[in-house]
DNA sequence: CTGAAAGCGCTTACAG
DNA sequence: CTGAAAGCGCTTACAG
């Protein structure tokens, strides 16, 4: 190891080096090599064939340094196990491959924990060029950060705030269209499991269950809504309520209460979907084999990742009209909603 | 927008600034601030407040140009979707977790693409200390990355080469206990859902199985080994082969395919722990809710990240003596090998 | 189109 | 213990 590291250091060409061997300058081979105008065509093509031939890989902290830009982005991301978020792990490799084609590097920051010194550091100062916060982090310290001076763009919506820019999945009438779904499918008594409704997202897919209920001209029953938050074991825990309370189909705001509440139908002898059918949102559990397959409203993680990722850049350009965005998800019919 | 950038420009607070204030040179301050010697207490500590009251950042680019050393590390990751992959979703924030503890930060690198310009730079250059490797990532150009200049620890084991520093869990033990446990619970004829020979954790573990035959005086029968792929649906579609040879136990080399196994076994009719008793590897479905829990392996993420990160930490220090770890996983008991 | 020069914000021998 | 100076490897006005 130590020799490689002595290699390391003696090996190491630099724009010098390129420079040099080119018969140029420093500043017209950094031109050339960064496609920037003013250069002669032969001269750009020579240096740019000597960089190859050398191996020149241009120190990244000293490019920082001087341009002030870092070809690195920030995933704020809650530090729940993502092993057990499957939105969060969808969310995070959608970020990744997304930057990987825009020849982003993405650093990864759990959000739980108060960061320390250096983390912190990094968050704020020069190492990267912006930040995408993903919705389930807000709170804590993370909050703080839309007032940094750091660029940022929320995946998902705010609970409160309106002046930050963000990409998110529509909720509200996706949802809708979901319940709607279940109406077609031939249910008579839809509940619903919520998320905390301390969230935006939580409230919205709530309200798109109400809309469809109107649109329908069906009556709306409170009784009908059971509170979970998100989690798997919430959904086993209250679905017994919806069960009991005589439901034949329960849309439930996301997939991971979805399949919770599936387990405590088979743990009742509650069959699906022949006794009560059930939607989901996310479309995290399309690969779980869960029998029957969950009908979902799914969410293209890799659009939202494109698009959270294009909105950072133009901010970090200083462009100034950039709009958040809302992306449609689409309803993906599995065994879960078949009619019996 | 724009004016969140500007203000960043004015307001951005130097290491020039901090020594001016606080009347010493920069070198004292860069000492004060860094906790190296030769300075005077009172020094250091007026130093330190006088920082703090500006709200000092230290620009990490300009650090990392100076000292060669930029606090982050890389992790190198399959790109298969984390959200399918337990395992690597658990290691993935088990390491982000590690370093956070450590002032680390975390870069992300999905294995399966080729990577782009930039961010093959940002593997061989100056922005990572180095760079943690998942074996599931070995395969194409992740291997060259064994070789470069950067220092390297691999997560897992190698299918060939043992010139690389890595943590492992300990493989083949731990998988003959578990094949131990279901003879302790009475399984007659244990069968083995094994993942791809060409992985040395695979490979492992297959050979726990035949030893806890062994050592149990059993005879082995190869016609008992089912060959998976680590994925779920491949434990689905190789369970049935195991139940009609009439296993009344199986060993599935990662609870991926074990979870495959017990969705094959609703199907058939196939009770479990009655009929068939199961135990997998990783500790990945503890969370599923799946029914019966499953008995399992449970790999320590957090402790294999931090041994990760303390060995890739005393190799960029440069010292001589690291050495790969191995960590003994544990076997937890859950519903799936009961007694009937 | 081209190059000399300044500068990005730190760290680190080196000489006091 | 302390400070002046050089240097890390780039980019970017600026003047030709």
């Amino acid at each position: 190891m130590d020799s490689q590291r002595g290699q390391q250091a003696s090996e190491r060409v630099t724009l010098d080096d390129v420079a040099r061997l080119s018969g140029v300058s420093r500043s017209a081979a950094s031109r050339a090599l960064n496609n920037r105008p003013g250069v002669r065509p032969d001269v750009r093509e020579r240096v740019n064939r000597i960089a190859d031939h050398l191996g020149f890989r241009p120190n990244r902290a000293a490019q920082n340094l001087a341009s002030g830009l870092s070809s690195v982005i920030g995933l704020v991301i809650p530090s729940s196990d993502l092993r057990v978020d499957p939105y969060g792990a969808a969310m995070t490799h959608a970020v990744g491959r997304a930057a990987i084609t825009r020849d982003l590097g993405v650093m990864l920051h759990l959000a739980h924990d108060e960061p320390g010194a250096t983390v912190h550091h990094i968050l704020s100062d020069g190492l990267i060029d912006g930040l995408l916060i993903s919705s389930v982090a807000v709170g804590s310290w993370v909050d703080g950060l839309f007032d940094s001076s750091i660029a940022t763009v929320l995946i998902g919506t705010h609970p409160t705030r309106t002046d930050v820019v963000s990409v998110d999945v529509e909720n509200r009438d996706a949802s809708a269209m979901a319940v709607t779904h279940l109406f077609e499918q031939g249910c008579e008594r839809v509940g619903c499991i919520v998320g905390p409704l301390d969230r935006a997202d939580a409230r919205a897919r709530l309200e798109g269950y109400r809309l469809a209920h109107e649109q329908a001209g069906r009556p709306y029953d409170p009784q009908l809504i059971a509170h979970g938050n998100f989690g798997r074991l919430s959904g086993v825990n209250v679905a017994g309520s919806l069960f009991e309370a005589g439901v034949d189909g329960i849309y439930s705001s996301n997939d991971e209460m979805a399949v919770g509440a599936m387990w405590a139908a088979a743990h009742r002898g509650v069959r699906i979907p022949d006794d009560v059918k059930i939607v989901g949102f996310d479309g995290t559990s399309i690969d779980e084999f869960i029998e029957p397959s969950l009908t979902s409203v799914v969410q293209p993680f890799d659009r939202i990742a494109s698009t959270a990722i294009d909105l950072l850049l133009a901010i970090v350009a200083g462009r100034a009209d950039v709009q958040s965005a809302t992306i449609v998800p689409e309803l993906v019919k599995g065994g879960s909603t078949a009619l019996a």
